[in-house]
DNA sequence: GTCTATAACGGGATAGAC
DNA sequence: GTCTATCCCGTTATAGAC
């Protein structure tokens, strides 16, 4: 791995760990292994780093969720996986976490992946669901793009509740929960 | 008001839009119209005024709360009641917030608060489905703790991505769908 | 490309005068 | 109780040597 792979590699976990304003370029440079100039070099500065950093995790997330939601099984079965994948819980998703940081936010350029990102998230389950009611599985009276918002915030709004409580079993719990509503909505598909 | 009594409040605001990494003893003087000595004088330091801010936003929070949750009604109409209360989306959760930031989350005497209040709304929220279940209102298939929990997660990820897109619309969808999910199991009480 | 100064600035707090 | 001065350190770079 090269130089400026190591910087945004580090960038990374460090956005993760401890958000863009809790996070210094020294910290950077150190974890990576990373000389002052040398990072300077690769990169215009913090900013220039972290729309690397968060670009690349963004793209990761896109790719990790469309395995799941082109995979085969009926429209609430690859939901379900999707809720029900490995997470790292206690660390929260690394996108969501962005949305809380000021100067993220107030940087258009730095916002946009996060936005895009969760709006594509939503927009994708959505038409998952709009499927599956197409094709008979799900409740029609359910809207394809409310469930979705839904399904998304439970899960960002899982990980707040874990890392309040320093435990996944509140995550557990609230995914347990939206799925146990869902399943009354859920009927044969026909064939 | 008095001096102490403008830093905390001044702390609490300034927690709430910026975070405690982001925010800074200079700022919440400046904000509170009182001077360096003057707030070393009734504070310690910035981890001492930021907790008397988090407790007093805590109790806040708990009282408003639990005037949705003792209010007259079945138990799904005060939970409808408190997941359709005004609030301040953009602006997000002042205690959800706090999660994401590591001096927080690292400090126990700062931590107690967040964890403290997001159990006690699980626990809470649970106890109101519970009543609702016993009286014939619910689904008995439904776990209220996990419906609880899941009724928490929405609220907290809705206001990441109201953050996000910088719209209340996810947020509101994100109700929406779990009001709509709700009314499924949803049956006349036995009277 | 990478290294080592250097620097302007803010964070977080202490000291002592008033 | 409040004010100003002072301090040390970390942040976020820039400059120029190697």
């Amino acid at each position: 791995m090269d130089t400026a792979e190591r910087l945004v590699e580090s960038t990374r976990e460090l956005l993760w760990e401890r958000g863009y304003t809790g996070t210094s370029p020294k910290a950077i440079q150190q974890r990576a292994g990373v000389g002052q100039g040398s990072m300077y070099h690769h990169f215009a500065g913090k900013p220039d780093l972290a729309l690397a950093a968060i670009r690349r995790t963004a793209e990761e997330m896109r790719a990790l969720a469309e395995e799941e939601f082109s995979a085969p099984g009926t429209a609430v079965d690859r939901v379900t996986a999707y809720l029900l994948r490995e997470r790292d819980v206690l660390k929260g998703c690394p996108i969501g976490r962005l949305t809380q940081d000021p100067d993220v936010m107030g940087d258009p350029a730095l916002r946009a992946p996060v936005d895009e990102t969760l709006a594509w998230l939503r927009e994708r389950l959505a038409e998952v669901l709009a499927e599956g009611r197409e094709r008979g599985e799900l409740n029609t009276v359910l809207d394809p793009q409310a469930v979705a918002a839904t399904v998304v915030a439970v899960l960002q709004g899982g990980y707040v509740l874990a890392r309040a409580a320093d435990s996944v079993q509140p995550f557990d719990q609230a995914i347990a929960g939206v799925l146990g509503l869902l399943a009354a909505h859920i009927s044969m598909p026909r064939t």
